[in-house]
DNA sequence: TTACGTATGTTAGTTTTCCTAACATATGAT
DNA sequence: ATCATATGTTAGGAAAACTAACATACGTAA
C-alpha cells in the first residue's frame, strides 16, 4: 500500500519541477549551475529532481523575489548547512562579503519598497 | 518549505514509475488499457502518474503474482470502490463470474503450492 | 554618459524518452 | 491442437530535454 516515498529519491522531470516552482528551465539550469542544486541524471543526462530539490528552488525563487542574489543565496545555504562557521568565511575575502552584503541591504530595501507599493496598489485594483 | 505533494498528483514519468514498480512500460499500458489505471497526459500525451496510480500498479503486480487475472484484478477494484455491491453483479454474468471464479481458485491454488515448493528450496540453496 | 555584471530570454541543433500500432510468443486452458 | 491471455519486440514518429551560443533588461560603477 505504501510506496515509500522519500524526499531525496529523483523523482521529478523538468517539466514537473517547471509547474510545481513556476520557474523556468533557463533558471532551473542557471541555479545548478550555480550549484545550488545538484539533481540526478538519468543515463540519457536527462535532470531527475528530488522533493528536495523543489523546495530549494522554492527557497531560492523567494530570495531572489527578496532581492537577495546568487552570492547571497549561496551564502544562506552554506551557513544552513554548517552554522557553526562565519559567513563567508570560506571562499570569500573579508572585503569581498562586505561588498556583497553592501549591495544586499540596499537591493533589499528597494525590493521591499516595491512589494510595499504593490500591496497598496492591490487594496484598490482588486 | 513544504511543497505540499498530493498523492494524486500527476508528477512522475514512465520511466520512473517503471523503476518504481519493476514493470514494463508495456506491462503499465496495458493495465491501462484495462482500465485499470487512468493516468492522466500531458499537452503532448505523455502519460503522468500519480503515487495513488503507483500503489494501484503494485498491488496489480501482487496480485498477478498470486494468479490473479485482469477479470479477477478488474473485480477486487471494483468492489474496494464500493463494497456495497455484489463482486460481479454490473458487466459480467452470473455464468461468468462462476467461471472466472472457478479459474481463480485453482490458478491461485497453483501459484501458492509453487511458491510454497520454492520456499522449501530456499531452505537448501539459501 | 558609457561600460559592465547579473539573471533570464530565445534560438538552433541534437539526443533521449515516450507514443501508438502491429506483429510475435510463451503459457495454460479447452 | 487450438485459443486466450499477458507480455516481448520492433518500427516510425513526436514530444521533451539537453547544451551552447547569442540577446537583453536593468542596476551599478567608472
Amino acid at each position: 500500500m505504501n510506496s515509500e516515498i522519500r524526499r531525496t529519491m529523483p523523482l521529478l522531470s523538468m517539466s514537473i519541477v517547471m509547474q510545481l516552482t513556476e520557474l523556468t528551465a533557463r533558471q532551473i539550469r542557471y541555479y545548478e549551475e550555480h550549484d545550488l542544486i545538484q539533481p540526478h541524471r538519468t543515463e540519457g543526462n536527462r535532470r531527475m529532481f528530488s522533493l528536495n530539490d523543489v523546495d530549494t528552488l522554492l527557497e531560492i525563487k523567494d530570495m531572489l523575489e527578496q532581492g537577495v542574489n546568487m552570492a547571497g543565496i549561496k551564502k544562506v545555504f552554506a551557513m544552513k548547512n554548517d552554522p557553526t562557521i562565519q559567513a563567508g568565511a570560506k571562499e570569500i575575502t573579508d572585503g569581498e562579503l562586505r561588498k556583497i552584503l553592501r549591495e544586499e541591504m540596499r537591493q533589499a530595501q528597494r525590493m521591499q519598497r516595491t512589494s510595499i507599493r504593490q500591496g497598496d496598489l492591490s487594496r484598490f485594483y482588486q
